[in-house]
Parts: structure tokens; C-alpha cells; sequence
DNA sequence: AATGAATGAGAGTTCATTCAT
DNA sequence: AATGAATGAACTCTCATTCAT
């Protein structure tokens, strides 16, 4: 038993070692997808042996599961932040765009993406969903009364419904924008999400009253 | 050797049978992904021997790249049909986004959609990038052409780089959209792409003249 | 489809093989017992792959329920036909002890004994009790209904209860009897029935009407 | 080194602790079987790490054959106080046999039957048997010579071989009796023993003196 | 002495691929 | 041409054992 505040040092070196394994399996199943990686090869570029990722995570499936509650926790305070902040909605909208592309595709989070867009993933997440998915909706949610309120006070078009702007909210992340973009253009970060959020808001049509 | 024009009642025999073994592929791996899909299910739908497959395609990913040529080539000639109309730019887009709205999402084509968005495949089409790459790579050189066309002669912002501008096109086909809108919400795919248009067009901010 | 009595070649060659696993499980199993007798072990005495094995069970359990449940449905047959002929009820139960003493330490069915004594397999048959359990349970009450004729009848001792009896002449199929007095010295099967119907109807001590 | 009858308070706590272990080892083997068994769970069922099993035991093995080298040791002084009393031969093994019935299938020594009759126990050890074997041949004597007395002074049948007697005796603890009399008909040992002694000495037939 | 995190050999199992029929 | 039994490499996962703390 330890006092709050004061988790024993085996505590310190297993959530450390914990880290370690979640940021190595996220690199390696960013590179090769889920089923193209195995524990293996986590294990080798942790430098440990197979059997301590299991001290950590029941499977493989867990991991994987680990890794993506993470980053979606990590949204959704992102977004629970920005909602409480005092802008306009397009503002707090650009604010969760801007957060995604500069923490998404950093070292950080660039896993989270592969979450709404890699097939695979996709699969594992829905015949889990106990736990992530209620994540996911809430995030989907929180948005979703976020575009009404823009519809509402006039700021966003009315005659779109408000699942189709959450629906292409949410396209505005798929990995492509990413690897053409960023990695062969050498787009930053920020420039493109003012991009995205610009045609997202305005369009792509001249003649409009930015 | 055939003479052209006359192919053999065997050979043709061996093109349907190779266009039911591809259309079974299809669907089972929509249903559950490349790696949860075996070539024993495959051969099962089909109602032949897993062996017969293997007369057909050399291996398992041959079939699935045999597969997404075969969507990018479609894809491939209704572009080139569409940009050779005599419509506005935007016309031959939105003619673009509605072929791959009612077709990507009907029975014949959906598997394409993965190509662009799954992470498994994604992975290998980079693998074996010399068959399908140059498809997809002449696909987006001619948008791109399309959407400077476009800027060129005043119908789009031309401050917005190309790049993004294409990024962001083919982002309009994420998963999501399909998934949650036009499964969830019963919303019919040519509504779907006329709001999915006019967000891209136009943008989702009022006091536009459109 | 294959008229009666004439199954395929492809399906002789399958139960041949079939046989021949179980077979060699049996004997490994026997040597070895069911937790140090690996899948490569049974498959490399046998002379295939390991991934043959699959073919036909479709776990290393199922292997060896199969090999048990065979041998039980041996047992089955043979006390039903015992128990159809016309000899008082000591003659019928000392013809079940002969067949088990013969068929039992035989090429054939050594395997059988092991239902009884191991302890790992004991606990597995208690795991998965839908298939053998019944079966067992139906010698068993079998053989009851046989003793309580005797007992009816006069032949047996009608103050020892049932249950005792039925347990006792289980016990003369531990595997002691086998591994020492027959292997090490070498005392023939049909001898070592007799003596054990002996003491069993008879018991040891002198003095008594026969 | 201590001196001898006065070992110091260490190794008083250290034998302490090695009687917990081989406790609560007896009963997991019991339940769950060698195989099944954990060396994490019979440290957890003592309440310590699992390591310290290794401070006691080298070995898994070494901790099984430790369980059973005591339990024979038991029955090997047993087996001696009870021969060395003035009783008839038949008085002396039937005490052998109420021993057997009523410490076996108590909280202390049901292990022990497991060593006849187990199949996994058995072949741990024939594979070691320079320990447990010795002591089990002397067991196996001594009985024995207690039999041929018993056929020399006209208490048993002397045209039945000692090797078969002995056997008998032996087959008289198989684990049937215990499970289906003791737990499933609620039959208390000493009816047990008594039962299966009138059996082993006069068998069921009537028209006995007994 | 006691711990329990770490190890890694080895198990069961799957399945793309081959090839005799 | 078609079959499907056979293969065996590769995978996930377990657990007896070791050893730094």
C-alpha cells in the first residue's frame, strides 16, 4: 500500500516500462499495420522479451486497445476543453482541427488517426466496443451539439443537416491529407488545417463573404 | 493464343469464373477486412476449391490487387469521360463525386473506398506500388488538372493551393460518411453527395452568393 | 455423394489416416501421457505434419476425447452383448473382466484404462462430460442392473450394497494390475482375469463353498 | 548446523513455511491436476511471491515428489506399526486398509492416492523413481510377506500367487471408490473400508463361512 | 530471505500455398 | 482443369525458472 501521491518505485518503473511498450507498439503497427505486426518484433524494438509485454497486456488485441483508448481520452479532453472556451463556434471547431493535425501527426498521437480510418482497426474496435465506442460518441456527440449551436445562432447553414457537417468534420482527418500532404509536399501542420478549415467553412467556390 | 476478338468458349469460361471468384473476394473482404478473410471462405462463397484460386490469381495478394486495379481502372475511365465533357469545372466534379457516391457505395464498387482509407491495403498497394500506383497517380494528375482548370478560369479560390484542393477532394470518400449516414441514418447516396458538394463547394459558413 | 457401401477412395484413405493418428496418439499418450505428448510428437510417429493433425481433430483435446469416446463405445458393445447372453450373471461379469483383461493390455485398447485412472484425463472428461459421460454413465448402469439380478437371484451377497459392488469391480481395472503383474511378471492376461474374478466372487480367505 | 533436538527459531519458521507450501500444493494438485496446476497459484494460495516456492524446491518436480515422498513415508510407518502388532494377518491389513480409507480421503492424505493411480504423477515417478520408488518397493515387500504368512497359516487361499494379492490389495484405494461412493452417495470411509474388506476376503458370492 | 518482473523455450493452432490425384 | 489433403512457417500465448532489488 502507498500513501497518495507516492506510488512505490515499482509502480514508477512499470508504468515507465508500460509507456515504452505502448509508444513502440504504436510506431510499429503505425508502420505495418495490426496484423502485419507481432508481438515479436514490439518486444525486440522495446528490447525485452515477448512474454514481458504479457505482464502487461492479456493479447495483442489488448494492446492495440490500450493504445487506442489513449488517444481517444486524450480527444475527447482536448475537445471537452475546447467546447468550455469562450469563441465562436467555427473558432472552438478550428481549434479541435488545429489540435488533431499538430498532435495527431506528431510523434505523439499519430496513431489515433488509423482509428477512424484503417480498416482493420475499425473491425477490432467494433467487436470491442464496450470500450471505446461510448468514447467515440461522446466525442461525436459534443461536436454534434457544437453545429447546432453554430446553426442555431446563425453562424453555419441551416439547411445542412447537422449529421452530414459532423459526418464531413470527421472526413477532415482521413490519412491521405497526411502522407501527400505533409510527408511528399512537406505541408505544416497548421497551414493545412487553416486550409482544410477554410474550404470546410467557406468552400472551395470564389465570391463569398469571408 | 487466341485470335483477337474471338476469345476461346474457355477462355471465357475462365473469365467468369475468374469474375466470380473476384466478386466473392470483394465482398468477404469488405465484410472482414484482408487478414480475417482466408481464401478457403473465398473458395466457399464461390462454391469451388480453394485450389481453383490459386489457377487464377498466384497468391492471395494478387487477388486483392487484382481486385483494386479493377476499381481504379473503372475509376480511371469515368474520370477521363467526365473531364472530357463540356460542363463547368465544378459540373464534372460533382459528376465525379456522385459516380463514386452511388457507385462505391452500391454493390459493384465499395471495395474501392478501402483502397483509399484502409490501413491494411494501404500498406500493400505501397508494397507493389507498380500496377496500381500509376492508376491512382494519373487519377489525381487529372483532378489536379481539373481543379487548376478551375482556379484558372475563376470558379475557385485560387489562393488555395492545388494540393490541398485535391487532398480534400478525395477525402470526401472517407468510410465515415458512408457508415454512419447512409447506414445509420438511411440517407440516399445522391443526397448524401449533393450536401457533400455543396460543403466542398461552398462550405458549411452562411452569407455565401451561391 | 457416394452410394451405400461404397465410400470414395478420398474418404477410405481419410478414415485410413484417421486411424493412424489416433493410433499413435494412443500409444504416445499412453507413454508419455496427454500433457507430455505434444502434436509434433503424435504427428512426426505418424509421419506427417503437424497441421495434418488439424485435418481430422480439430484440437489436441478433441484428439484425445475422440480416442477415449472410441474405446467407451468398445466397452459399450461389448457389455451389451455380454449382457444378452444366457449365463448366470457371475459368467457374464467375468466375461466383461476377460474382455477388458484381453482387449484392455492389448494393442488395441490399453488406451481405455487410462479412462479410469489418469488423473489429467479424468479431469478433461469432467470438463467436457456431454459426450463420454453418458456413455460411461450407461455401462455403469448397466452393469448395476446386472449385479442387483445376481444379487436377486441369489447368486451374489445381498447385504453388500450396489454401489459397492459396482465400484469394486471398476477397481479391477486399475493399471497396477497391468504394469506389474504383467509386464514385469509376465503373467498372461486370461490368467491374471481368472485370479481377479476369483478373489472378487470368491474373495482370499479359505474355507468357503465354491 | 544446529545441534541435534535443537534446531533454531530459522529453520523452525522454515520448516513451517515448507509444510504451508506442500499444504496448499497437495490441494491444488488435487484439484486441478500437476499440469494444470501453477507454481503462481499455489504461491498465491500460501499468500506468498513465487519465487519463494524456489527457496524450498528446485523444482515443480521436485516439489510434487517432496508431497508424495512424505505421504509414502506415512504409509510406510503405518504399514510397520501395524504389522508389528499381535493381531491375525487379515486383522493387520484390514487396519492397513481403514487407515488407507479414512487418512486418504481426509483433508491429509487424499494425495497420496493419486500416486497409484494418477497417470501424470506416475511417470514423474518411474522418471525419478531413486527417491519415491525404494520406499514404495519396501511397502510392497512388507505387505507381501504378510500375505505369504497369511496363506502359510491357513488364513488365505494359497493357490492364488502373493503377486496377485498384492496387486489386488493395492487396486482396493483406486479413485472411483472415493468419487462416486464417498461424494456422490454420501458413504462414510469406515462403512467404505468394511465394505471392501468383506469383498477383498470373501468375496460377493454367498454360501461363505464367514 | 523474500519478492515478482523478466525471461524464453515451447506449446497449440492457423492458413497461404503446393501438388498428387 | 479442378480438387482438397498435406504442408510447415509463423503466430499468439503460457509458465517454470532466474535474479536484481
Amino acid at each position: 500500500m502507498q500513501k497518495q501521491g507516492h506510488p512505490s518505485l515499482r509502480e514508477i518503473q512499470r508504468q515507465e516500462r508500460e509507456s515504452l511498450i505502448i509508444q513502440a507498439a504504436k510506431e510499429v503497427f503505425i508502420e505495418k499495420g495490426y496484423y502485419e505486426t507481432s508481438i515479436e518484433e514490439i518486444a525486440a524494438k522495446v528490447g525485452i522479451a515477448k512474454g514481458t509485454i504479457y505482464l502487461h497486456f492479456p493479447s495483442k488485441e489488448a494492446l492495440v486497445l490500450a493504445i487506442v483508448k489513449k488517444g481517444v481520452e486524450m480527444l475527447v479532453q482536448e475537445v471537452e476543453a475546447v467546447i468550455a472556451s469562450e469563441k465562436t463556434v467555427r473558432a472552438r471547431l478550428e481549434a479541435i482541427l488545429v489540435f488533431m493535425y499538430t498532435g495527431i501527426f506528431g510523434e505523439e498521437a499519430r496513431f489515433f488517426n488509423t482509428l477512424f480510418n484503417s480498416g482493420d482497426l475499425r473491425r477490432l474496435l467494433e467487436a470491442k466496443k464496450g470500450v471505446i465506442r461510448p468514447l467515440i460518441e461522446d466525442v461525436y456527440a459534443k461536436i454534434g451539439v457544437l453545429l447546432e449551436e453554430g446553426k442555431a445562432n446563425g453562424e453555419f447553414d441551416a439547411t445542412l443537416p447537422t449529421a452530414v457537417l459532423l459526418s464531413s468534420f470527421f472526413q477532415l482527418l482521413s490519412p491521405h491529407s497526411y502522407e501527400r500532404l505533409m510527408v511528399h509536399d512537406k505541408l505544416p501542420p497548421t497551414e493545412l488545417g487553416h486550409y482544410l478549415a477554410q474550404i470546410y467553412f467557406c468552400g472551395i467556390a470564389v465570391d463569398k463573404n469571408l
